[in-house]
DNA sequence: TGCGTATAGTTTAGTACTGAAGTCTTCAGC
DNA sequence: GCTGAAGACTTCAGTACTAAACTATACGCA
């Protein structure tokens, strides 16, 4: 990776571009630029949310279910199917996770007593709190990544994510969004 | 998810907004919006990846590994050390990817000759075909999420998504970026 | 030359996921 | 109220990953 101090790129996500260019120079630098730093940020961020997550406790896949179930509102509860769907999960990756996560007390695994084809999970007080911390903490992080930013450039990232968002949306239909972030 | 037609959020996006600000009303709505957009935008985006590759005959592991080592440079060799650390993965998981890969025809493993100790896993011809017409396919599908936005516009999410990446660099500088995207 | 340590990569054991097969509950039709 | 089909979840078999143990080569130094 060494290169002449002169042209050094400082970034890796500059050597990642500078590489593009090299490798194929007919694609549009600007949209290669913007594509390469989103995937990065969100790998940086996925990252960092793991270890604040490990240093709380649990692990991302439970943080994901605690998000779903609060995100769904009160009471709290949703069924595996429900989950599965929202997760971008299949119905069985669902089992094995709540199991994980009835053994650590954050939700509750149960019939429904008026439809007994129907389980029910839902988060105890112990999984709403945690949700809280993390979300505390979560918040914390996310604020200082956008603390150079002024409320013009935050308004103008955020409108060019939605704008790539609805585009994407639109091509790729089907394609369930987890509901992550 | 049922609602009120005439507050009916458009898109799951909002859904989720709007979710987080009824569940923790001191949280920037904003930071909320460019992080959950962020997230949803790179987990659509995967998936349409996914799909290309899944029709171009390779997986998405597969891929990563042809990215890393044509961003290389020429020769386009690397050993399995190299490529862990680029992708983000252990070594042991570079030792089984390159299985697959030897298998496919993607890439060659040999000895280094001069140092015993080395691997070198090198892209065959058939490895750097594969990376171009992904590559062009990716292009093309990347241009069209960023077709509604101006010249300017795009310059200002670029900037945006460098100076929250900046940011977190250097907030969590030792999480290795793996070459993505 | 030969020993000890460091380095590069592979193998092994264990975890989390997927797709498909299986189990149990409900409901419609007779 | 029995039977068969449909639906919701779980179990099973297989895949890809990680951490840790292992193997093999290289290097420093007497």
């Amino acid at each position: 990776m060494e290169q002449d101090p002169a042209t050094d790129p400082v970034s890796e996500l500059e050597t990642h571009l500078a590489a593009f260019q090299r490798e194929f120079p007919e694609i549009d630098p600007q949209v290669e630029a913007i594509v390469a730093a989103l995937f990065r940020l969100h790998r940086r961020m996925d990252v960092a949310y793991g270890r604040q997550l490990t240093a709380l406790g649990i692990s991302n896949a439970e943080w994901e279910v605690l998000r779903t179930l609060v995100v769904a509102g009160r009471p709290y509860r949703l069924g595996p199917g429900e989950l599965a769907r929202s997760l971008g999960l299949t119905a069985a990756a669902v089992t094995h996770r709540v199991d994980r996560m009835v053994t650590d007390g954050l939700v509750t695994r149960s019939r429904d007593e008026n439809n007994r084809v129907r389980v029910i999970i839902e988060l105890t007080d112990a999984g709403r709190e945690m949700w809280d911390l993390v979300v505390r903490e979560a918040a914390r992080f996310e604020a200082g990544l956008l603390q150079d930013l002024g409320s013009g450039e935050r308004a103008a990232l955020a409108d060019g994510l939605r704008r790539m968002l609805e585009r994407v949306e639109e091509t790729q239909p089907d394609a369930a969004g987890r509901t992550e972030g």
